[in-house]
RNA sequence: GGUCUCGUGGCCGAGUGGCUAGGCGGAGGUCUGCAAAACCUUAGACAGCGGUUCGAAUCCGCUCGAGACCUCCA
């Protein structure tokens, strides 16, 4: 299990050699979705970093168990909702259960990744299956002697773990400069400090997300299941920990603090953590009001998109920045990443139309090197996909007759595309679209051949006037040398 | 205000001391009844000003600009 990956650590602000802790083991958990609302395009970004990461480990023969959350329950909203649970809140605006609300999302969540083709993860726990689990955890805190209650909610005691410990250390603060830059917030007078968290938050009477506790009827605090759904999934001790870059602070920082004082050691070794996707250079959030769900992006209904865009569109979109820079988000870099990865496609299926030869004039290995050079330096796709389209130029040649390709190099070339176009990207073409009806198919091709024969006759006009009405119904149509081939365009 | 990140050609986006990134778009061409598609070739860049260096887009300083976190967030 030799490999040369190297992962950038946010802990150590640097790039570091991938050494699991159990190997051929490696333990993952990734931050899942708040589900109180539709899944949108920054929703797809760590999914899809975290696809990569999992299926390039799976590809070096690693045996991954990659668990990522549902958050159902928790989550405080500030302002005038302060101690009132998101999910509860939404639940009463639209007088449904708030497990409906959860279902309901989770099932979107759930459709849209399977459209951008993430796989599954092996566990996907949710919180609110381990509220248990979460009052030992507070339970077990406040024994040793780091949490305090106040008035049936229970805080984390931050000055006290910052003298043995170093709080801010992930996301580069201090203590003093969090005591000068808090917020004031509802709530704050319970606490010793402003910067300590809740560990457990007794619910308002209006509050229906509530259970019972020894502390008071309420729920568990903001960062709480991550820690306890890691260690009882992962252990004590586990590999990476991801998630966007907007969880560094606070809340991975509260979870290496509790997580350290429960279970009294460190638990993560590499903390990756996903840059945010941008729109006209901000940042796209659900908070801001300017997300774009992936259902609209699918659809094309949205005000700023220009027509629908297919979700491998929008996994290559993503997969073509590296992962800890923004990618922002316009019509024409999507129409861009449309055509680009149509032209990969291309060249993906003329890999069987090559013939092999007795020698080749091309280096295969020097591009497979190149390819895993690229995704061993931090999962640096863009720079893979790049010499996958060096590769194209080389498929175009031995297509042509340019160049010449023996055998093995042939074979090689063709497990190249197939391990990294689709096996690790995760490019592979949906058949959905075009095996599903197989009569109107048939209808199509009688028609072209039609078209053929007119051609044939030059009977251009009968020719032209079949191609225009199937143009006018959304069919695309290219002529070959040798017949033709047809889509259904979006 | 505090902490941090970034500024690359029309657009997106790698690189990070000397060696072509790549994609889209543009221009030119091949193919074709025409068109589309496909393919080939090609121009074009490192925010500004100083400094270090034989050499800087890359290191340092300053200026300008953008953004993130500090509050739920992917």
């Amino acid at each position: 299990m030799e490999n040369k990956l190297v992962i950038y650590n946010t802990l150590s602000r640097k790039k570091e050699l991938f050494i699991p802790i159990n190997p051929p083991n490696v333990g993952l958990y990734v931050c899942g979705p708040t589900v109180y609302g539709e899944t949108h395009l920054g929703h797809a970004r760590p999914a899809i970093t975290f696809d990569l990461l999992f299926r390039y480990l799976s590809h070096l023969g690693y045996k991954i168990r990659y668990v990522r959350n549902i958050t159902d329950v928790g989550h405080l909203e500030n302002d005038a909702d302060a101690g009132e649970d998101k999910i509860a809140k939404k639940a009463r605006l639209e007088e449904l259960e708030p497990m409906e609300i959860v279902q309901y999302y989770t099932n979107m969540y759930h459709d849209n990744m399977k459209k951008l083709n993430v796989l599954s993860p092996s566990i996907e726990p949710h919180a609110s299956a381990h509220i248990m689990e979460q009052q030992q955890m507070v339970e077990s805190i406040f024994r040793k002697g780091y949490a305090y209650e106040s008035n049936g909610s229970v805080y984390f005691d931050v000055e006290k773990y910052n003298k043995t410990n170093n709080y801010g250390k992930l996301s580069g603060r201090n203590i003093e400069d969090l005591l000068s830059t808090t917020r004031e917030l509802e709530g704050q007078e319970e606490k010793k400090n402003p910067f300590d968290f809740a560990l457990w938050k007794k619910a308002n009477p209006e509050h229906i997300m509530r259970w019972p506790s020894k502390w008071s009827d309420g729920f568990p605090g903001w960062h709480l299941e991550c820690s306890v759904m890691s260690t009882k999934y992962l252990g004590e001790e586990f590999d990476i920990h991801g998630g966007g870059m907007d969880l560094l602070f606070p809340h991975h920082e509260c979870e290496i603090a509790q997580t350290k004082i429960a279970n009294g050691k460190e638990s993560v070794k590499y903390w990756m953590h996903n840059n945010m996707i941008t729109i006209n250079g901000k940042k796209m959030g659900k908070s801001l009001g300017n997300a774009i769900s992936l259902n609209q992006f699918f659809t094309g209904e949205h005000k700023l998109l220009e027509k629908p865009y297919a979700p491998l569109t929008i996994r290559f979109f993503i997969l073509q920045a590296h992962y800890r820079s923004t990618v922002d988000f316009s019509n024409e870099a999507l129409q861009a990443a449309e055509k680009g990865l149509q032209r990969l496609w291309t060249a993906f299926d003329s890999l069987s139309k090559i013939k092999a030869g007795n020698q080749s004039s091309v280096s295969i290995s020097k591009l497979e090197n190149k390819c895993y050079e690229a995704l061993n330096d931090d999962l640096n796709s863009p720079v893979l996909i790049a010499h996958l389209f060096d590769g194209v130029k080389i498929i175009n040649s031995l297509l042509s007759g340019k160049e010449q390709i023996n055998k093995d190099d042939l074979n090689k070339l063709k497990s190249i595309y197939k391990t990294f176009v689709i096996d690790v990207l995760g490019f592979e073409k949906s058949e959905i679209s075009q095996t599903d009806n197989k009569v109107y198919h048939k209808v199509v091709d009688l028609l072209l051949d039609l078209r053929m024969e007119a051609k044939a006759k030059k009977d251009f006009q009968m020719a032209d006037n079949i191609r225009n009405k199937l143009l006018e119904l959304g069919f695309e149509i290219k002529d070959k040398k040798d017949g033709y081939e047809w889509e259904l365009s979006d």
